[in-house]
DNA sequence: GGCAGAAGCTGAGATAGCGTCAGATCGGTC
DNA sequence: GACCGATCTGACGCTATCTCAGCTTCTGCC
């Protein structure tokens, strides 16, 4: 099975499964689409240049891709495959002593996880918003596993009185997602500010361990 | 003043201050626009088209406009326009039985306004996100007053103790903010997992009172 | 080594939208 | 009813898309 959930081999336009030298080829279109996305907007980004950067031509792009956007949904496909590591921080977010040192490293590889895809996860989320339903169930494979941990914790801390009852798991957990995926994005923009991304790492722990668990740390 | 903040009276592409039929027609350029990204993608929004929907030409769609950017560039400024009106809604938010049925109104609003333009401000924050300057200021100006209010309520609770001297109150301004904004843009596909919109309401309300005040509700 | 067939690649071309400019049209004025 | 500035557009050259038919390269077989 191929990161887009595909089952099967990886196969050209015409459904025909790819030999070795045509996965090279259709990697070699991948990265070069990572790369320009990278130094440009997706507008900007033409057909022509990423087979020219790829070294081979634009029908031969369209062999393995209907166009640019097919190839950004499998990077993102492939950038969703690195969430599991990334929630695995999330383990020991608990109430409890450990809560907020775990909070801290996952906000801290959730970022570093966005800095290394800024390009394509932008591009990602435009599209799903825009009702793109692909794009939506790529972030739904990434994200979703964030918002139950998230709705599960919350729920846990309704069970044991901490947390108030009027609040609906689903929505803090979504709300608390909201926060990191936001700042993530955002965080460069944000330091100009005077805001250093240590504070945004420490507040945002600080909030998730508050909302979720209902015990402020301190 | 323009609400692109510009100085003066409308002018076209040649710097020529426009006359009343003028006007007339960038409106309806403005108008097609707008109407056109909400039925398709921006990359689908072909100039062609708009002309065609506001009755004209192509030739004349770029006397007053660079390009669909630009007009959607106006177009979100005027939705920034708006904002005033919906952080009018956040007077109420002080420590206090009024604070949460304030914070609801807000969100409400927030939401509101989302939905009345939410193609033109997904447009805008995939844009100011990709580093596009102009974008990046229409969005300051709308989400910069809600920032600070927030920050400074944040910095008010922490000099009354209820808020922890760990926060920063800029970053949790930024945090909160983000909750609302995202939730805005992705409430449409959260409530077909069950999450409806007054949960959401309630949820992100109830959110911002205790973060920001260090005081929960109940 | 040489050859057949499969696998992979591309040149060339039909199509479509972009952005420009010279000139046509409109609408008010005398 | 002729003029004039304001406004609009037809027409054109350009660039990028996307598609084939056919070319090149590889592989295994004799």
């Amino acid at each position: 099975m191929t990161s887009t959930g595909q089952a099967g081999p990886v196969v050209d336009q015409n459904g025909r499964p790819l030999g070795p030298r045509a996965l090279r080829t259709r990697s070699r279109l991948l990265e070069a689409t990572r790369r320009l996305l990278d130094e440009r907007p997706l507008r900007d980004v033409a057909v022509v240049d990423i087979a020219r950067r790829a070294g081979t031509s634009p029908a031969t792009f369209y062999q393995y891709f209907k166009g640019p956007e097919e190839a950004i949904l499998e990077l993102a496909a492939r950038a969703a495959d690195e969430m599991p590591g990334v929630l695995e921080e999330l383990r020991g977010l608990a109430p409890g002593p450990g809560a907020l040192p775990a909070a801290r490293a996952f906000v801290r590889a959730f970022i570093a996880h966005w800095d290394r895809h800024r390009a394509v996860l932008l591009v990602r989320n435009l599209a799903a918003e825009s009702g793109d339903r692909r794009f939506a169930r790529v972030r739904r494979r990434a994200l979703g596993p964030l918002l139950e941990r998230l709705a599960a914790l919350t729920a846990e801390g309704q069970r044991s009185g901490n947390v108030s009852r009027h609040l609906n798991p689903h929505a803090g957990g979504a709300a608390l997602a909201s926060i990191v995926e936001r700042l993530s994005a955002y965080h460069r923009e944000l330091e100009p500010t005077g805001v250093s991304l240590e504070d945004l790492v420490e507040t945002t722990a600080r909030i998730l361990v508050q909302v979720a668990t209902g015990t402020p740390p301190d």
